[in-house]
DNA sequence: GTCTATACTGCGATAGAC
DNA sequence: GTCTATCGCAGTATAGAC
């Protein structure tokens, strides 16, 4: 078939959206992001991550054949950003504290850029027993933040702890501000979450509360 | 009718369990609050409540007119205790540094005691956008810590800081611990995550990053 | 590659017997 | 107060036309 017939072609059939697949596949996963964040792997509806993208629901079988290898693509999907993010960092031979402190920066420009990983991994641990925690590509992050908090040791930068419970701490710090948002409006309305200034706030007293909490 | 005919009638409808009401109410209570805390309102489904529970679906709509209605009610079920925990440290005239260690204590056994309810909490935030946050009573024992943490800063004993933003880091070190354990345990199969042993590192270690966080 | 139509199951909620 | 039976809709998934 002619190049020139089949573009006819396309335009022709009015109600059926012919379009690039890649796309398709993308808007699914936008859409299906979003909802999985919202309502976790059992919570979330096909049908309403179908009506967002403005495809039919038949596509999200047609490209990923069912809800639960959807789910998991989209927990693999942005697995690599942080870790690149990070690894960058370690390239730059920074000070313990230094390195700490460009890790929190760059984990809530994170949260900021993907809003809904955060709570799609909360999800997973509370309602799918962290079954595919693997996929999310978070492993590695932690553990490179855990050595970066034992050389701070050896160099009695930062206080004598356990690695392994202050990670745990600091993540808590970074993502409880974005995950319980919508419970905490409740007691502060006028707070605005995701202003500039706000964001600045919560980067600052993170910061230096974390630094302090670790420091000999 | 007599006490004993009751009592005989009781015992001779083997396949109708009659039972005390309250204690019907409070098993459904018991299963919806672990149901909710997996699943969300949302999520959760009534026919696994009711099996978990020994009585039937019907009895839940019985008791709690709909489902939205028995997540409400579990809502509010352990609305006061954490409050009272607090208060009664209130009364103590503690200087800000050990009421708050005392809050720590009382935050992590309250996890302990009630382990669904900072899960249902963050289903509450995340799915159903705070709707029903208000009911949890929650919103009283974070003005306390808060106007605490202004007491320290006003006694010169921690320092300056925004009280809004110190309060959510607090809770996200004391919470991540306990919603995130399904997912963490993949990286760290071998911590026994609510041993007494662990238990107490986590609130050796979270009690003296928080201080050392705080003071000035 | 995208749509419509539909099979089939699960689930919230109710009616009515005991 | 508890059960059985069932209604009606919503949800996952599939078949088949275009």
């Amino acid at each position: 078939m002619e190049v020139a017939t089949l573009a006819t072609k396309t335009r022709k059939v009015s109600a059926r959206q012919v379009r690039d697949a890649e796309a398709t596949k993308a808007q699914i996963l936008d859409a299906a992001e979003e909802e999985f964040a919202r309502f976790g792997l059992i919570g979330a509806r096909t049908e309403v991550i179908a009506s967002k993208t403005g495809v039919t629901k038949a596509m999200i079988y047609y490209y990923f054949n069912s809800k639960e290898e959807l789910y998991q693509a989209v927990l693999k999907r942005h697995a690599a950003t942080f870790l690149q993010a990070v690894e960058q960092l370690n390239s730059q031979e920074l000070s313990p504290e230094d390195a700490l402190k460009q890790i929190i920066r760059a984990a809530i420009a994170h949260e900021l850029t993907y809003p809904n990983q955060g709570k799609i991994l909360l999800h997973e641990a509370m309602q799918n027993e962290g079954k595919y925690f693997q996929l999310t590509g978070w492993e590695m992050p932690i553990r490179f933040g855990m050595s970066l908090l034992q050389r701070g040791i050896d160099e009695s930068i930062f206080r004598p702890h356990n690695t392994w419970l202050m990670m745990i701490h600091i993540m808590g710090v970074i993502t409880f501000y974005f995950n319980a948002e919508n419970n905490l409006q409740n007691i502060a309305p006028d707070w605005e979450w995701r202003s500039p200034d706000a964001i600045a706030q919560l980067t600052e007293s993170a910061t230096s509360f974390i630094l302090a909490g670790l420091r000999n």
